[in-house]
Parts: structure tokens; C-alpha cells; sequence
DNA sequence: TATTTATGGCGACTATTTACGACGTTTCTC
DNA sequence: GAGAAACGTCGTAAATAGTCGCCATAAATA
């Protein structure tokens, strides 16, 4: 492989030169420009990558840490990372954190020992004090997903609690009043806040919050089933079912369908998230859309701004917003 | 940060017996090998990522290129990969090629220019010279999902023919005859095998193939939903779908239940890929399993063995399997 | 002539790997 | 029992391929 030596001797001109026609910082006569850019074509020079990041103490490489890696959440999220950084020549490894604290600290660990310029974190069991304190060293982070008060420059989210309180203030618009939820594991955050804009909707119509029609799942498919057969178990009336995620409702529902149900007519489903399939099951998911694309995509901008000073606009708060296809009817 | 060096001073050994005890390669006697580690963890020290590749000329990074990362297809494998090169302290850079020839081989381009190790190719629009190219120069390469006779033992692929004649083999043992079939793009070399498989089905129980009940989709919902319109269209009886990938029956059923039809009860379907949303849609799908999660992990416990030398046991080619569930049903 | 621009040259720097060789101890052979 | 070979252990120094900054110098411009 030919190195910045072979390419100076056979363009006549010394490393420096090279140098300076790569990062095109400096003034370089145009004449000269070209015998470089001639020679490199000639010798087919690439970089090499190590050496540069050695000397520049720059890797260019993003660590992108998420919870899971199948599942239909993360996928767009990560296309369009990888999309705007590599629009910019960097690249992105991954790591998985599985939702757990050991885990995700072991990740975070690991993208750091790997070299990454910086963090793009979507992280549920880490502790606030641990991201503060990881935020102050000197490899920047961006949060997704994720509002810490003390950090919040940092932070890409969404307003759950809004989205939340529009999905059950959309089945109160349509005359329901008693209203069933499936919610997130209590110790995540979004799941918790997504409940409390539930509940606020609830209580702007005078309707008490009853525990009973509350079934605490863990965002699979499987528990939105396990959430069903408890609601049925209860012996209490109810007409819509609102999920924390659109992979709950879909187990809801076909618990409903197995039992000879007659979905939406018999009872009203909204979901949350928008995640593709919500277009193609049957009946179609009302629900809440999620931007995690456009979450993912602004993370990167944040980075490119920040980090890799480039003039690009970022926003770091995003609105949820309620999407009307056919799982909530008017009762 | 504390190098190499201020470790060797504090043990009061050489720089040389540093890197010994770090790659436990040679011979280190006891004693000195806990004086090093001892000196380590007063320092805190961690190795320099980029000086290793710089010396070792190993990145200990593998290159994962697929054809897109949202969707529900790529995730269960890059998870699998992730999780095997992880076990083995390396990391992935993963990289979009998009189905298209420019892109993917723009793609491959930068993650050798990144410096990978080796690279695992999910494409499907590069030619196969290219690739027989690419195996030939000093990065090894794997192939996920695609054969190529000349570097066979490089490829790790699904008999899809086979797949292809179970679907279709399974609507003739339940009593259909009149078989339509919505296909992926004829470009791609699993959709071509898949519907060989489909022919040589209907060829042995004496059917002959009959091109109006065919339509080309592109493996999107959409096109299942196109596929199913045409088909509606032609004025030609069939009792059963078979759709070259489940998101297209997802598509194809979404039109019958908008109009009106009881699945599987008028019209039986059978997919492709056993994506986890086969187990949830209404009704469930009968489907034939892509063990795609264990390919990735395959590609990757290839690597260990072959380049980083693990002991480890591969396997090649892997068997699809029917998985009967409620969306066919006897006639 | 003074000032700016372009270029060369040199060396420091990055943190590690690795080939080679040195040194001392053990073992084997005659 | 002595000399030689083998072996384990460890250090030295070269190599890796760039970046970066300083200074000197030459050419172009004002």
C-alpha cells in the first residue's frame, strides 16, 4: 500500500505538501494541488486510517449504543444515523445494551475502549448521576430518547406525556369513558410518562384513575396478551384499550380476535409509536406517532454540529402525534 | 492518559514485556507478569486503540453491509453479529447499500477505507465478478444470503429453491390447485429461487405454471397490496396466495379484508420469512422460517474462526422450515 | 523594496508491535 | 564433569503512517 512518502517523491514535493492538499486547510497553489491529487490517483493512495487517527486523535467513528437491535423500533432510528454521519465520512459502530444497567455501562465501556469520537446513547437503565458524570468527560454524548435537566443540551426526545394524554384524549372525544391501559415497565421512563398523560386526560374529564383497568407489560408483544387476559380477568366493564407501544396493542388484539371478538366495533385500540405495521394489521392502529427517525437523524446533526463543527440546524425537543386509521371508533 | 510506557517505568520492565503481558502470547515469568498488572491498575491504564492498529495493523473491526437497516429483516441478524464479535472484544461498523449496485459498492469502499478487518456483505445488486474480486484482495469477506460457486466457502445462504417448494407444497397437500403467487423482484436472486421452488411444486403434481397469476412485487406491503389488485384483476379463480415474503402477505391480506373476505376461510395464504410480526397479525401466518438471526451468527462465528483464529465450529448452508400456522387452511 | 503567499525541510509526536538478539539457566551428551 | 545446545525470559530498536508546527526560503505581488 503506497504512503504519504511514495505520494510526495513521485509528485516532487515534500510530506507537508501532501498533507495539506488532504486537509485543505492551508494555501496550496493550484499547479501543485494537482501534481498531488495526479500522484495519489497514480499510486491509488488511501489514507491510512490508523495512523491518522493516531496522530489526530480522531477516529471519526460514532459509538451508537440502543437497547435492542431486533424489534421494529430501532431499525429507522439507526438508518438514519448512519445515513447523515456517513453523508459526512464518518462511521458508526454499534452496541447493544439490553436494557440493563451492568450492560449498558459495560457498552458504554466498550465504544469509549473502542476510540469513538462520541456517544449516541439510547439508554433506560443507567442512572442520571452516570450520564452527568460521563457527559463531563471529554467524549461528548447525545441522549435519545431521554431528558436529564442537568445535561438538557444534550438530550433528544420526545414529549410522551403529551402523547399519552392525546391517545386517551382521543378515545374520550369519541365517547368512551371507561378506558383500559397497557402500560411500559414502571422503571422506564417513557413508559411512565406516557401513563401520566393518561391520567391527565382522565382527570380533565372528572374520571378517576382505577389501578384495576391497569396492566403494568413490558412493551413485547407477549405481555400485551398477558395485559389482556388480566383486563378480562377483571370483571370490570370497558370500552377502548389504550398501549404504551403498538407491539402491546397487537397482542391485545389478537386475544380479542381469538375470542370471536369483533374489533373495533366490540372495543377501541390505541396504540402508541406508529411503528410500519400499524399500516398493514388488521383493523389499521390508531395511534400516536413516534419520530425516532427524525430523533435518530437529529442526534447526528447535534454530533455534526457540535462535535465536527458543521452549520446545521438541530432541535432537541420533538411532538408527538396522533395518527386516526381504524382500531377507535365513536361508541 | 497513562501509556504504554509510564506502565513499563512503574513495573521497571521494558516496553516490550508490557505488550507481552497484555497479548499472553510468549513466555512471561509470574512474578513479572503481576508487576505489570499491578503497575496497570495503578494508572488506570488502557491501551491507545489506534496505536494497536497502527502496529498490529488489525482493527479488530468487522464491516457489516446490508440493504437496509429499518424493516424487519436485518435487525435479528446485525443483533447476532453484534452479540458474537462483542463476545469477542471486536466491533461493528455497519453501512447501507440501499439494493442498489453504485451504493453498495460506494459502501464497501468506505468501510475498507475505515480500515475493517473483514467485511460481511448482505448484497444483492453487486455483481458476482465484483465480489469474487473483492475475496481475492487481502480483506476477507463473507456473504450472507447469496452463492456464488467460485468462493462457496465464503457464502452463508438459505436454500430458498427448497423454501420455495414447501410454500407451495404445503397449499397442494391442504388441497388448493389454482395457486397464485406475488414474487420479490426478479433481480434478486432469492426471489428467482424462491419461485423455482414454487414451479417445481405445482410441476409435480402436474400443474402447469401460469404466468397471469403471477405478479412481481418488491418484497414492500405495498407491493402485496398491488400484487393483490392484479390478481383480483385478471378474472382467473385461486384459493391460495403464496407471497415471496410475509410482509407482502401482510399487504395482499390487508385488500381482502378491506374487502370484505374471510382469511383463510376464502382465500388461503402462505409467506416467506417467519418475521416476528407472523405470530401476531390475524390471522396468524403459515409461513416458512428464514433463520436469518442464525446466518448472521454464522457470518460471524466464520470470522472468529477463519481470520481471528478461534476454534469454532460453521456452517455453510442452512434448511427453511414450514411453520403451520392459521392463515392456510385445507380446501 | 516591502509584504504576502507558497513550499520545503526537519523533527517531534502518537503508542504500540515485533524481529532480533542477549543473557542466564537447565539439560543433554560424551 | 565439562562443553554445547536448548530454552525461557527480557530488552533494544526499528517500524508503523500519518499530523503538526516551526522556521527558512523562494517567488509573486503591491
Amino acid at each position: 500500500m503506497a504512503t504519504i512518502y511514495d505520494v510526495s517523491q513521485l509528485a516532487g514535493v515534500s510530506l507537508a505538501t501532501v498533507s495539506r492538499v488532504m486537509n485543505k486547510n492551508t494555501n496550496v497553489s493550484e499547479k501543485t494541488k494537482q501534481k498531488v491529487l495526479a500522484a495519489m490517483a497514480e499510486l491509488g493512495y488511501r489514507p491510512n486510517t490508523f495512523a491518522q487517527s493516531l496522530a489526530s486523535n480522531c477516529s471519526n467513528s460514532v459509538g451508537v449504543l440502543v437497547s435492542q437491535l431486533d424489534g421494529p423500533y430501532y431499525g429507522p432510528m439507526m438508518a438514519e444515523i448512519e445515513a447523515a454521519l456517513r453523508a459526512d465520512n464518518r462511521h458508526v459502530i454499534i452496541a447493544v445494551g439490553h436494557s440493563d444497567a451492568a450492560q449498558e455501562i459495560d457498552s458504554v465501556e466498550f465504544l469509549l475502549s473502542k476510540g469513538c469520537d462520541a456517544l449516541i446513547l439510547d439508554v433506560e437503565a443507567i442512572s442520571d448521576e452516570y450520564l452527568i458524570k460521563l457527559s463531563k468527560s471529554s467524549t461528548p454524548i447525545v441522549l435519545i430518547n431521554r431528558y436529564i435537566a442537568e445535561i438538557s443540551d444534550c438530550c433528544i426526545y420526545l414529549n410522551n406525556e403529551l402523547g399519552g394524554y392525546m391517545a386517551t384524549r382521543h378515545l374520550l372525544d369519541l365517547g368512551h369513558r371507561e378506558i383500559a391501559y397497557i402500560s411500559g415497565p414502571s422503571k422506564k421512563h417513557d413508559a411512565i410518562e406516557r401513563l401520566e398523560g393518561h391520567k391527565r386526560a382522565l382527570a380533565e374529564v372528572g374520571i378517576s384513575y382505577d389501578p384495576a383497568l391497569c396492566f403494568e407489560g413490558d412493551y413485547k408483544e407477549d405481555s400485551g396478551v398477558d395485559g389482556m387476559n388480566y383486563l378480562f380477568s377483571q370483571n370490570k366493564t370497558f370500552t377502548a384499550v389504550v398501549c404504551a407501544n403498538d407491539q402491546m396493542v397487537s397482542g391485545a388484539i389478537s386475544v380479542c380476535l381469538e375470542r370471536g371478538m369483533k374489533i373495533p366495533q366490540e372495543l377501541s385500540f390505541v396504540g402508541y409509536d406508529n411503528i410500519p405495521f400499524a399500516r398493514y394489521v388488521s383493523p389499521k392502529l390508531t395511534t400516536v406517532n413516534n419520530p425516532i427517525h427524525e430523533m435518530g437523524k437529529m442526534a447526528a446533526l447535534w454530533l455534526l454540529k457540535n462535535l465536527y463543527k458543521k452549520d446545521v440546524e438541530v432541535a432537541n425537543v420533538f411532538e408527538p402525534e396522533l395518527v386516526v386509521r381504524n382500531s377507535a371508533i365513536r361508541i
